[in-house]
DNA sequence: CACATTATTTATCAAATGTAAAAGGATAAC
DNA sequence: GTTATCCTTTTACATTTGATAAATAATGTG
């Protein structure tokens, strides 16, 4: 990984919560560079999510089976992060993987140090929660979503929300990711103007 | 509120993180105790969220409507927190009211001056973020059930992980918790064993 | 207890979505 | 360029769910 291009992601987290030199320098240590290709896994399923993944460039999700089919759970894109956390948080396997949509470069920061900096670094510490509150949130907003919005209106919103998607994103995907089926979508969107 | 069901509330959250006697101190003297009665508004929808409840003995809700149509997004029991993290964590007001659905007794703690004691008292802010991973991992459990789960497969997963639901609460609102309708839930019902 | 109110169930029909299979399109490999 | 593979759309039909209204059951109130 370039000085540079660590420094551009450290300056995106400062942004979210403050963080000193020192802690920076700290996340330096940590922070590793992993490049792969297009449908590559970055983390298969059932291994327990023990790393924190930002997107640096690319597309990635996570996804994982309900009998024998495909679903996916969260799209990233660029500086979006990647965390399993019903799994990181709870210390149990995961049944979720994480799949690059992309040729994508990430960035990862092992949980057990990083979690290790937050005695002597509170500002690490609040940032990890920081983006934790974050990820809540829009987990809130997606149930929300699920829970009383048409696929119709869900893939809208999606298109919204996230309009590069349509761009690379293969439809079956997305699909799943709405909670519906491929055919469904397809329907939804020739019925669209 | 006595200082012997306060004490059992803080004995429960030091299973979650441990809490040394000065953070119990403290947390004792911003802790506050709220009946209400069945049906009443223990926050209206409209205002932001600077509370974090816990139902001490009871049961609430939280609700909002959509389309005139009333929706329960959470049941909270005995011990369970009640936060409407989308704007506790946001600062924007919340479009979402709290009900108990039963006479109940809540812990409050004002999220500001709880927050004023994180500097000093790192374990409550290592509690509280306890509580909102737990929350987190919740919901998106949650968010796999609406995604793609049958409306029976989700009544059962219901019943299964919360059995006392079903003898205090009403139907309707346990309908548009799952995301389906009353007569919906109805219907599934008369055809279960 | 009788009444009014609210909650739940049932019935009917319409709309949305799922399943399966086939037909096109696009893309990759040779 | 041709073939093979994968992705998307389309079709037909079955199933689920929603909307509405009416019937029944349960609850609360005087």
């Amino acid at each position: 990984m370039t000085e540079q291009s660590l420094d551009a992601f450290l300056d995106h987290l400062h942004t979210k919560s403050p963080l000193s030199q020192a802690s920076r320098t700290a996340l330096t240590r940590l922070a590793a560079s992993i490049s792969i290709h297009n449908l590559e896994i970055l983390q298969p399923i059932g291994k327990t999510c023990r790393n924190i993944y930002f997107v640096q460039h690319g597309a990635a999700r996570i996804y994982y089976y309900k009998q024998d089919k495909d679903i996916t759970e969260y799209f990233a894109f660029d500086h979006d992060i990647i965390i399993r956390a019903e799994s990181l948080f709870t210390g149990m396997p995961s049944n979720k993987g994480i799949q690059a949509l992309d040729a994508t470069s990430f960035i990862a920061l092992a949980a057990d140090p990083l979690f290790a900096l937050f005695d002597a670094h509170r500002d690490i510490e609040r940032l990890f929660y920081k983006l934790v509150e974050q990820s809540f949130v829009d987990t809130i907003h997606r149930l929300e979503n699920l829970q009383f919005c048409t696929a119709e209106e869900r893939y809208r919103g999606l298109l919204n929300q996230a309009p590069q998607i349509i761009q690379k994103i293969p439809l079956k995907y997305i699909a799943s990711y709405l909670g519906i089926t491929q055919v469904s979508l397809s329907r939804i969107r020739s019925l669209m103007v």
